[in-house]
Order: C-alpha cells, then structure tokens, then sequence
DNA sequence: TTAGGGTTAG
C-alpha cells in the first residue's frame, strides 16, 4: 500500500492519535522521503503528543538533509514539552551530526554543553559523535579531550580519533594512535589506509594495505577505493592494474564508487582506453562518475571527446555540477574551442543555476591564452565580478610564456606575487619570459628577488614504475643503485641527438632559471633521468610512463618528441598540470601546456 | 520502533 493511503486509512480511523503507531509512522515517512521532510513534518503534528521517538526520528533525518538547522525546531519542541526523558541519548547522537553537518563551531559547543547537562557525556555513541564532530568543525584539540576523557575507549572511538587526527593533518600521531589500538577490525584499517592516501602519503598507503592483507583482515569495497586513489595519485599504472585484477579475482562488486575509482586511477595513470572501457562497462553511473571520465578525457587531451560525453550526460537526465564543468572547460581549452567553452561557461549559471567559482575563471582564461588571444584573457580577468586569483594570473603567464608576451607576464607575475609572495612558479615563469628575449640583466634582477626574498624552487622530482616498484628521481640525486647505467644512457641519448642536430640552450643563466633547479647541467634533469632508466630497465615496445611534479620544462619537453622518434618509444608524461603522449616525435599537447 | 568509526570527481 502506499503510504498516502496508509495515511488516510490512519486519518479515517483516528490511529494517529496512538503515540506508538504515530512515531512509526513518522519514523518511516522520514526514512522513506529524505528529500521531503515537509510531509513528515506534517504527520509529525497530526497527533496531540507525539514520542520523544518521533521527535528523535525527525531530528535525525534533518541532520542529514540540506538543512540540517531544522533538527533545532524539534530539538526545541523536546525541550518545551514534558515529555520524560527530556531529550535523550538518541537525541543528542543525532544532534552531534546535525552540527557536523553545520559546520558551525558555536552551535557544535552549545550542543556540547546541552548534552553534559543532561548528564550523556559517558555515552560511547555520543563521544564517537563528537570527536567526529569536532574534526569536522576543525577544533581538533576539543576532539582530542573529548577523546582523553574516556577512561577505556572502545574500537568505534579509537577509529574516529584516527580519522580526526588525518583531518587536521596529523598523519603521524594517527598512526601512533593506530598502532597502539589494541585490536583493530577492517573499519580502522580501512580508517588509517585512508588517511595516508587523503593527504598525499600515497605509498605509505599501499605498505600498509600490503600489511593488511598479510594480516588476514578482511578487505572491501572501502579498501579497495583508497588504493586506488594511492595509485591516481602516484600513476602507478601496475600497480593499479594489480588492484583491478585483485578485485576481479575477489569478486569484490563494482559498485558506482568503486567504478568511478578505476576509472580515476586509469585516467590518472594516462590509460584512457581502458578508464573508458571500465566507464562503459557500468550500469550504474554518477555525477562523479561522469566528471571523472570527462576529467580524465581532457587532462589526457581528448577535447572533443570529452564535450561528446557531457552531451550524452545531458541526454541521460544527469545534472551537471560546479566540478563537471571544470572538466568542460578543460576539454574546451585543450582543443582551443574558445568559442564553445564560452557557451558553457555562460550556461552554468543561465542554464543550471550553478554559480561560476574561481577555477572555471582561470580555466577561462587558460582557453583565450591558450589560442593567444591575451588581451581578451586580460580582459577576462579585470571583468571578474570576484577578486581575480592567483591562478588566473597564472593562466594568464603560462600564455605570456608561450606568446612571448613580457609585458603582460610582467604584469601576471606582479599579481600573483601580490597574492602569494612565495610563489616560485611566477617567478620561474617571468624569468623565462625574460631569458627568452634573451634580457639577462631582468633575468638577473629576477633570481635577486627570490634570493632576497627566500623564494625556494621547488626541487624537481620524477617518479617511474618499473616490474611493479616505483622509482623516484630527484634532480641531482645519483643514489640509484643502477645511476652509472642510467648516466651511460643519458650520454648515448645526448650522442644521438646531436647526430641529429639537437643544440641544447646551453646559456647558463637558462639552465638555473628553469622549474628544476640546476644541480649538475640541464641534461640532468629528473625527466631525462627517469626516462633514461624506462629505456635500460623496461623491454623494448613497452611504453614509458612517468609522473613530474612540476611542470614539463621545455628542453625536457623538447628532448623528449626527439627521444620518442629515435628510439621508437612511446612516452607518457604525467606533469602538474596534464598529460603528455609523445610518440613519432610528437607530442599530444602540440607545444602547449 | 531510533544511534557511533572507514570509500569516489576539481
């Protein structure tokens, strides 16, 4: 029967004024119609005195709705009514959520002390509640003596205050906490192999879910989404490929989440073919699904076919959101299709309501400098209706960099050092403008200021996979134990390429003005390093793949279409920004990133 | 009849 007609029937026979059929009632209802808390809310007050249970139903499902402030309204009528207990523990664990939700440090403090009052501070589902809460709310100290205070926490609240320590940024002392938990099931497992990939310690990540399975503790779905995310974030493509197979062969299902995971892992790892067949192969698909697959077409340089699946989403009823659309503009810019990606960008807020916020307005201006079209990126930028930022100067200076524009990049590099002093890349960038005019003294006058100022560049750093370990080369490291090897190679690649012509810029001030900082000569690059190593240590037809922290620089770039032309090798760069696929002596990006 | 910890896209 549907529940309209359960309510009549209800109505009709006067059974609504039976508190216990009522709060039932009312409990399903809420359950049942997340999204329409009004009808609930209106059997809610269809009986004379309703439970503390359908008051406590109420405050619940408003806790996890979009406003979750209304649990305040029913927490009131508790307070108000004489019903006995007052607000009881029910109340206050859905309470605490509301206030996570929230966000509101007050409000969360307030609640707080309610609960201490009624005397529910001992209770472990409450405790478990508020150290999530006070994470969220950022107060990790509260958290923590909340924590402190319970003579013999159980297993629940040892994993929240693991996760509360890795929401604050405290990996280290979560995992002390971790170790020192005196049993631990697949939840806190799951809790700390998280923690390390959410804040970058991807490897640290994978060691421990080695550890896992050798302990034996049971592995999900749940794991299985933070490995994955560990590999995206590494580009560790074998390894990746390992956790697809794992889950194949443990029948782990996929489910939307982790679907979208593998299709973020290959697109990450520069395998497109097979993000999108994995993209293909679901039935059920998401908004993060489809942003990731659009993502991962665009950072991958498939324009076009990134645009073509944000028309089939529509097709298929799907509602974009703010991050769909930075993917959309990324495939409009990787083409240069300025046209187009004003069209959506226009659309976001007439077509769907969605406000554009300040990464659509770099990725903005990143597709009018990408065509060279600099004055209407300038224009762009002084039309914001928001403070412009540092990133939209920065889209503006990388085109002032590749247009050769020393006026504007001046003017780019101003701002962002406006905004952000340290920021080296700027500085980087507007020496390069410089160097490239062949203007020493400004290139000078550049690398003065950053010295003045204490502005580090950050070291360049390359990471490769090979039979299923990751190597990583810093720029000027010779600890590899193969680097005599890898330094035999570098000099026989250096041969060929002046047997072929290749000059390197051998200016001296070019070499210490480039992202990575000079260490031994521009030929030492981690690029060249690693891809040098993916050609002794990988058999021959294998693609190389690797993954920069910085951006590609240019004579690496350059270096790299010629290496992929004489030695027949495809190679797969990964840099901050996008990927690279050079093959033939060609690149992907055709000379723009 | 109600409850606590872990997972995805920029």
């Amino acid at each position: 029967m549907e529940i309209k007609q359960i309510h009549t029937q209800l109505l009709i026979n006067g059974l609504l004024n039976d508190p216990l059929l009522h709060g039932q009632f009312v409990a399903s209802i809420a359950l049942k119609h997340p999204n329409n808390l009004d009808y609930s809310t209106q059997v809610l007050h269809q009986c004379d005195n309703p439970t503390l249970f359908a008051f406590n139903s109420m405050i619940r499902a408003h806790s996890k709705s979009s406003n979750p402030r209304r649990s305040f309204v029913f927490y009131n009528r508790i307070l108000q009514s004489n019903l006995s207990p007052h607000p009881d523990n029910y109340t206050f664990t859905f309470l605490v959520r509301t206030c996570a939700q929230l966000l509101d440090r007050e409000t969360g403090q307030a609640v707080h002390s309610a609960l201490t009052k009624h005397g529910f501070e001992s209770d472990p589902h409450v405790q478990s509640g508020l150290i999530y809460m006070y994470a969220e709310l950022g107060l990790l100290d509260c958290a923590r003596k909340v924590f402190d205070d319970i003579p013999e926490p159980d297993l629940v609240t040892q994993t929240a205050m693991v996760t509360a320590c890795v929401k604050s940024g405290d990996v280290g002392f979560a995992r002390d906490l971790f170790d020192e938990m005196p049993q631990r099931d697949h939840i806190a497992w799951n809790a700390m192999i998280a923690g390390y990939a959410q804040c970058g310690q991807s490897r640290d990540a994978l060691n421990l879910f080695h550890l896992m399975q050798l302990e034996g503790v049971e592995i999900s779905e749940v794991s299985m989404v933070s490995v994955l995310s560990a590999c995206s974030h590494l580009g560790a493509l074998d390894q990746g490929r390992w956790a697809h197979a794992y889950i194949k062969r443990k029948k782990i299902p996929i489910t939307v989440m982790l679907g979208t995971s593998l299709i973020d892992m290959y697109s990450k790892c520069g395998n497109m073919d097979k993000a999108m067949e994995v993209f293909w192969g679901m039935k059920d698909k998401n908004i993060y699904t489809w942003s990731s697959a659009m993502g991962g077409l665009a950072m991958n340089g498939f324009g076009w076919k990134c645009l073509e699946l944000f028309n089939l989403m529509k097709q298929e009823g799907v509602w974009p959101n703010e991050v769909t659309f930075v993917s959309v503009l990324r495939g409009c810019s990787v083409v240069g299709l300025v046209e187009e990606g004003c069209k959506h960008f226009d659309s976001m807020r007439k077509e769907f309501g969605l406000e554009p916020m300040l990464e659509h307005y770099g990725c903005m201006v990143d597709l009018y400098g990408r065509v060279g079209r600099l004055n209407d990126a300038l224009d762009f930028i002084n039309k914001m209706p928001v403070k412009p930022h540092a990133g939209a100067w920065g889209a503006l200076l990388n085109a002032c960099k590749i247009y050769k524009n020393m006026e504007l990049g001046e003017l780019a590099s101003k701002k962002i050092v406006e905004l952000e002093s340290n920021n080296h890349g700027a500085y980087v960038l507007l020496s390069n403008i410089y160097a490239d005019s062949k203007n020493w003294d400004r290139v000078s006058n550049v690398r003065q200021t950053m010295k003045a100022k204490g502005v580090r560049k950050l070291p360049g750093c390359t990471v490769i996979e090979v039979n299923d370990e990751v190597h990583e080369f810093f720029v000027g490291d010779k600890s590899h134990p193969r680097y005599g090897e890898i330094e035999a190679k570098l000099e026989e690649i250096s041969m060929r390429l002046k047997l072929l012509g290749y000059v390197a810029n051998t200016n001296p001030v070019l070499f210490d003005i480039e992202e990575e900082e000079k260490e031994d000569a521009l030929c030492k690059h981690s690029e060249k390093v690693a891809i040098a190593f993916g050609l002794i240590s990988l058999k021959e037809g294998v693609p190389i793949r690797i993954v920069k922290n910085l951006r590609a620089c240019w004579d690496c770039h350059a270096v790299t279409i010629m290496i992929s032309e004489i030695y027949n090798r495809e190679i797969i760069v990964r840099d901050r920004n996008r990927f690279h696929h050079f093959k033939d002596g060609d690149c992907s990006c055709k000379g723009y990133w």
